[in-house]
Parts: structure tokens; C-alpha cells; sequence
DNA sequence: AACTCGGGGCA
DNA sequence: TGCCCAGAGTT
């Protein structure tokens, strides 16, 4: 397993190959992040960015989309994967914001993932991106990465993941960590053809080596 | 722990 | 074309 210092170092290397990693979802409110990030799941933010400006244009607010039909929100983000579970989560989340938030995303985690679409993952994107809110959200990508690397053991499932990077890691990273892993699995250390032979981290990553010497 | 939803991305 | 995913909820 990776140290801390080790760890540290390997998002700084990230860092120098993406300095600007970040979110590529866009909305004008907290509100709207929040649909865009439930949308995005198992889906590109391409295809999210593509159709929220029309949605967030006829549901302004919590109260108009708690008030919506179904079958309208579906048709609006038809586009997407899996797009029937996410227009009913849409509705049943502003729904329970008007309810039990007074109209106000909430800030904690716990919270949060109390809204209907809103796993561990989308809290963490949440609390990070929209609140400034030190979190670390495990998504596939870092799940891939951080076990390539040995930043966590093989067998950690997402919470033991989020844990131990966050032990490892000093909280004034934890968001840049989040979004440097998601961009280096997705166009360096890819799932299904890595490119290790030209990675910076092929001097500390185990797997990598591994990947390189078989090949 | 396994299953379902579903169009997108990539081989 | 076919296969695997930039998750969350249910059983």
C-alpha cells in the first residue's frame, strides 16, 4: 500500500498533467447543480450540459419542479440513460427540498443523500463543488485509480475507499484529489487499455509495472 | 450481494 | 454491432 506521502505525491503529479481539473457540469444555482449531478450518473456531462439549459429554463425553482409532471420532465431529458428513474427522482428531490429544506438545498451530507437519487457519490460532488464543503467523492474512476495505485486496498468497497483517502489525504486536497483522479481515469489510466507505458506515475504505481513488464 | 434501468463511448 | 460504463434504489 501507497503511504500518505506517496499518495499526496500522486495527485501532485496528476496536478501538473491536469492543473485545471474540475467539474464540467454548468448551472446558475445550487438547486440546478444539484439536478445536474443526479442526471449525470452513468452518463457524460456532455450529455447533461446538452439538455439542462431548456429544463432549468421551464423549472426555475424547487417549488415549480415539485409541481411538475412526470411525463414532461421525461420528455425533457429523454437523451439520456436512464432517464425515466431520473425525471421521477427529479421531481420526488425538489418535492422534498419545498417539504422538509424549505425550499434550500441542504448542506450536509447526511441530508443530502436523504433526497430520492442522491447516493453517497452525488452528495460528496454536492458538498465539494457547490459549497466549497471538503469531501471526497468516489465514483468509478477513483475506484480504478486508487486501486491501480494501492492508495487502498483491493477488496475496499466505496465507503472504505472514501476513508482511507481521506485519512491519507490532508483535507485542503481532498476536492482537487477528486477531480484529478476522475480526469486521469478517464484519459490515462483508462479502464479497459491504460496508457502506463507513458505515465508519470509508473514509478510508484504496483499495477502499472505489473501491466508494463506482462506486455 | 445481485439486479435493474438505458443511451453513450469505445473497440 | 456488442460490450461495458461518469450510480442509486430495491429486494
Amino acid at each position: 500500500m501507497l503511504s500518505a506521502e506517496e499518495c499526496l505525491k500522486a495527485i501532485e503529479i496528476m496536478g501538473e498533467s491536469f492543473p485545471d481539473a474540475h467539474s464540467s457540469l454548468t448551472a446558475d444555482t445550487d438547486f440546478h447543480f444539484l439536478l445536474a449531478v443526479i442526471m449525470s450518473a452513468q452518463t457524460t456531462d456532455k450529455a447533461v450540459n446538452l439538455l439542462t439549459p431548456k429544463l432549468f429554463e421551464t423549472y426555475k425553482t424547487p417549488y415549480e419542479l415539485a409541481k411538475a409532471d412526470i411525463t414532461d420532465v421525461m420528455s425533457l431529458i429523454k437523451t439520456i440513460g436512464l432517464y425515466r428513474n431520473k425525471a421521477k427522482y427529479l421531481v420526488a428531490c425538489a418535492q422534498k427540498i419545498v417539504s422538509d429544506f424549505a425550499g434550500i438545498v441542504p448542506q450536509t451530507r447526511k441530508e443530502l443523500m436523504s433526497l430520492p437519487g442522491v447516493g453517497r457519490k452525488t452528495a460528496d460532488v454536492v458538498l465539494a463543488e457547490c459549497f466549497g464543503i471538503p469531501a471526497l467523492a468516489v465514483d468509478t474512476h477513483v475506484t480504478r485509480v486508487s486501486k491501480r495505485l494501492r492508495m487502498v486496498a483491493q477488496s475496499a468497497d466505496v465507503l472504505k475507499i472514501e476513508r482511507t483517502l481521506m485519512k491519507k489525504l490532508p483535507e485542503s486536497v481532498w476536492i482537487d484529489a477528486h477531480f484529478r483522479m476522475i480526469y486521469w481515469g478517464r484519459y490515462q489510466c483508462t479502464a479497459r487499455s491504460p496508457k502506463c507505458e507513458t505515465c508519470p506515475l509508473l514509478g510508484i504505481c504496483a499495477e502499472g509495472k505489473q501491466r508494463v513488464k506482462t506486455n
